[in-house]
Order: structure tokens, then sequence, then C-alpha cells
DNA sequence: TCTTCACTTGACGAAATGCTCAAGTGTTCG
DNA sequence: CGAACACTTGAGCATTTCGTCAAGTGAAGA
């Protein structure tokens, strides 16, 4: 079950080449764990999709079906995920419940990212197969 | 298999309330492809470290596996869907391949992550169950 | 050339994820 | 109150994803 953690000292390390870092530790772990939680919850393409319409103004979920051409179950799972995420907020209106992205930081971090898919591609996208 | 798609009018719409906006289409579809491909990748707690580390400083495989105390065949696999996804990129070095962040665009998207990931919660962090 | 070191890859099983359908909540209106 | 509307939730299933082990590749040195 556990990591068979390399023990031995691979001669990499024991013979220094430029850089010698073992003591390097990641980032604070319930900070990942935060972060990954987020950028999971981001990295699924019906709910990026849905973001994105997000970043653009608050809609209800009725709004979100027609301009998603989706049923409203499938949106309303994804929105419980992104609210378990606070990745975006409620409000109710009478029979109307209006979602909003949950703060600007969420914002720029949805901004960046669609920036960023946009950027010319030099190589093919690679679809990536484990 | 397709999903059912919701055409009947749904009073929601065809009695506006505050917004509607059914003609509001989600951003470019390649654009978020890419875009949650990124976010897929980030949003996994071992990757996420392993990029705090290079997010510190360019570094081999055998320095990553001492750094995360974890075996180094997991480490080449995660490096391998990264480079899929071209947030790493790789420079030879005789026997050392030493990996580094792809490009600055990529390292803010990190950093902004962790930054958020570090706010403190109000409420509980809810690991959302499906 | 043959070995060693550093790393990659393929295959398989276990666990997590996402969708769909059916049933349930909560709010408004007659 | 009771029906209708807007949405949420639970359960089951089909995929996808991740880690592990064993085998493979490539550069460097004896």
């Amino acid at each position: 079950m556990m990591a068979s953690v390399n023990d031995e000292e691979p001669d990499c390390l024991s013979e220094p080449h430029d850089c010698v870092v073992r003591e390097l530790k990641p980032a604070d772990e319930k900070t990942c764990i935060r972060a990954a939680g987020i950028f999971r919850a981001l990295g699924d393409l019906s709910r990026l999709r849905l973001l994105s319409l997000l970043a653009k103004q608050e809609m209800c979920v009725t709004e979100l079906t027609e301009c998603l051409q989706d049923n409203l179950p499938a949106i309303s799972q994804r929105l419980k995920l992104l609210r378990a995420e606070r990745i975006v907020a409620t409000r109710r209106q009478g029979k109307h419940i209006f979602y909003r992205l949950a703060d600007s930081h969420v914002a720029h971090l949805i901004a960046n990212g669609l920036a960023h898919g946009e950027e010319p591609d030099e190589s093919s996208p690679k679809p990536f197969v484990t």
C-alpha cells in the first residue's frame, strides 16, 4: 500500500551535479490540497464551459441549461461540486437560484487559464493517454 | 447516449425574470478544451506538489524523487502527463534530465492557485462527495 | 563493447469521477 | 391547501485516472 520510497542513496545525489536540493520541500500540504481541489474542479470541460458563462454574468440554473444545451440535473450536479469547492456562490430570488463566481480570485484564475488556452500551439495539442 | 436536451420552453425563460441571456455562449470550445486540460493536470495533489517544487527551481527526476519522498516511476508518469500538457519542459544534461515549468504563464497560474489555497477558510473546506 | 546509472514505458488492477434517471425539496401562486 | 415550477439529491453504471511492477531505452564510462 505504501509507496516504496527510494531509500537507497542514488549516485545522482551522493555524487552531486549542478544543483543538489534534497532539502527543498513542496508547498504547504493544506495549501496544496485546497489548490488542487480548485484546479480539479476547473479541470473538467463541462464545468469550465459553465464557468466561462458565469465569468460573463450571474445566471440561474435554467438559463445555464439553455445556454449550455444540456440537461438540468447534470448542470446542477456540476454546480454542486463547484459550490463545495467554493468556486461559485448562490443567491435566491423567488423561485430562481442565481449562481455567480465566488470571488475575484477565482475569476482571475479562470480568465488566466482560458487566456492560456487561447495561445497558438506550436506543436500538436496531444490529448495525452495515460 | 446523447444528453437529453431540454427542448421544452421552461416558464423560467418564456416569462423573463431579471436577466434572460439565452444567447450567451460559453468560451471558444478549443480554448476551453486546452484550458481544462491544463487545469486537470494541475488538479492532482501529487502533481501539484511536484509543480510547487519546480516553481522554485529546475530539478532532475532523481532530485524530485528525493524531495517528494516517492518512487521514481510514479514521478516519471506524472512528469509525462505534465509534459504532454506542456506544463513542464525538459533539458538533458549528461545522464540527467532536468525539468522546469514550461513558461511564465503556467508559473503564474500555479502561483495564483497556491495563493488562493492559502487563504483562510471561513467555513469548512468540504471534501465534496459526488 | 558491456555495464551502470537515470529515466521511460506498458500493462493491469483499484479507486475516483461523471452522467442519467427517478424521486425529493422548497417556493410561489391560484 | 394543493398544484406547478425550479432546482437538488441519491443510486447505479460506464469511464477515466492513478499507482505499481516489470521491462525497456539511452547516455556515459570502464
